[in-house]
DNA sequence: CTCCCGGTTC
DNA sequence: GAACCGGGAG
């Protein structure tokens, strides 16, 4: 028997995904706009946990011109919870360019992607070949372990070497019939059996063409770089009532960290800030109110990609009326069920979901 | 071209 | 703690 080659890839590949392949919503289409949005979602985020997204997204947004129609805000709702909100307004503001520019057809080639805001080389190669069965590659995190393994690749994975290596093989690999199961295949492979701690290689298709499983060396390709602890910070939020019962939201800024999203007022404290403090001068610079909090509610622990936070929940009580900002204000009273309609991060629905949990009451920490 | 920012889940 | 791509600044 011939020895394995790195001709006999795509063919074995092939073969083994249509054994294999996961039944997942966007195969179940070929419609450019289905796989689209699948693979934005896709990016930076699990299979299972964009499901039921991508789901809820398509019943209401079933084609790019019902997404263009669309307020941003009633995007940012659906995309609720999945993080990374740039992309949900980078998805909008594309959808608007492809019903302006091409008529509502999503563009079938590299340029008109590229083009389009939130697509870059990887969606861009996946959207071509699943969608249009052109030969592109599309290279994520489960293509490029396992085309670091299969070619013992040992420089560091992220650096501009391994990179253009990997891109350059991903490029020559795949078949002009089928790329778009190809793709697939490379990240289904990457996802269910060449997993990053422990690679299931007797289960792998390509086992005997693999150059890491050859020198034994599978488990510590791709190789891991060391990273620095987050840092940590401390922030308030002020739980602001009027006689209504309605709670004070501040909407973010469209740019930067949760953009376009409602929060609770407050922000991050200064170094040696006490809460109290903090939210007195916040109410101060951010709604020019005069404000007293009160007795510490509760503290919520969260995560983001690049520091973690502890919040210091208060409540608080205003002076003077304030008056309900307007439909585009930045700022407004929302009562109970406004509270479900608009889109905020995991971090408020968690303070949310606490305080109604113990009815609002005061708790000590 | 490289580095940093950007959220959440398992 | 690990995993997951694109944009924009430097």
């Amino acid at each position: 028997m011939r020895k394995l080659s790195e001709k006999d890839i795509p063919r074995l590949l092939l073969d083994w995904y249509k054994k294999n392949r996961r039944d997942l919503p966007w195969r179940r289409t070929s419609d450019p706009y289905r796989i689209w949005v699948a693979e934005v979602m896709l990016q930076q985020t699990r299979v299972d946990t964009v499901i039921p997204y991508y789901e809820r997204f398509l019943e209401r947004f079933p084609d790019v011109n019902a997404l263009a129609r669309a307020r941003l805000d009633a995007v940012l709702k659906s995309w609720e919870g999945l993080g990374y909100y740039s992309r949900a307004r980078h998805l909008h503001e594309a959808a608007r360019i492809v019903a302006r520019r091409h008529g509502g057809e999503v563009p079938g080639s590299m340029d008109g992607l590229r083009a389009l805001p939130g697509v870059g080389a990887y969606t861009a190669g996946a959207i071509l070949s699943i969608a249009f069965g052109k030969r592109a590659a599309a290279v994520d995190g489960n293509v490029t372990r396992v085309i670091a393994r299969l070619f013992a690749i040992e420089d560091p994975a992220g650096g501009g070497k391994a990179t253009k290596r990997i891109g350059g093989i991903a490029e020559q690999l795949i078949p002009a019939s089928e790329p778009g199961h190809f793709n697939q295949a490379l990240m289904d492979l990457g996802s269910v059996i060449c997993t990053p701690g422990s690679p299931d290689c007797p289960a792998c298709p390509l086992a005997a063409a693999c150059g890491a499983r050859g020198k034994g060396i599978q488990g510590s390709i791709p190789s891991k770089n060391a990273q620095a602890p987050l840092p940590h910070r401390e922030a308030v939020a002020a739980l602001l009532r009027n006689d209504r019962g309605e709670t004070l939201f501040v909407k973010r800024p469209d740019r930067g960290l949760l953009g376009g999203l409602w929060r609770f007022p407050g922000g991050l404290l200064e170094e040696g800030e006490t809460p109290a403090a903090g939210l007195r001068r916040m109410l101060r610079e951010e709604l020019g109110l005069k404000g007293t909090p009160g007795k510490e509610l509760l503290a919520v622990e969260h995560g983001y990609s690049h520091f973690r936070v502890t919040v210091h929940v208060l409540p608080g009580s205003v002076r003077g009326p304030v008056a309900n900002g307007g439909a585009d204000a930045r700022w407004r009273w929302v009562g109970a069920e406004g509270q479900s309609r608009i889109a905020v991060s995991r971090l408020e629905r968690k303070i949310l979901g606490a305080l109604k949990r113990d009815g609002g009451r005061e708790k000590p920490v």
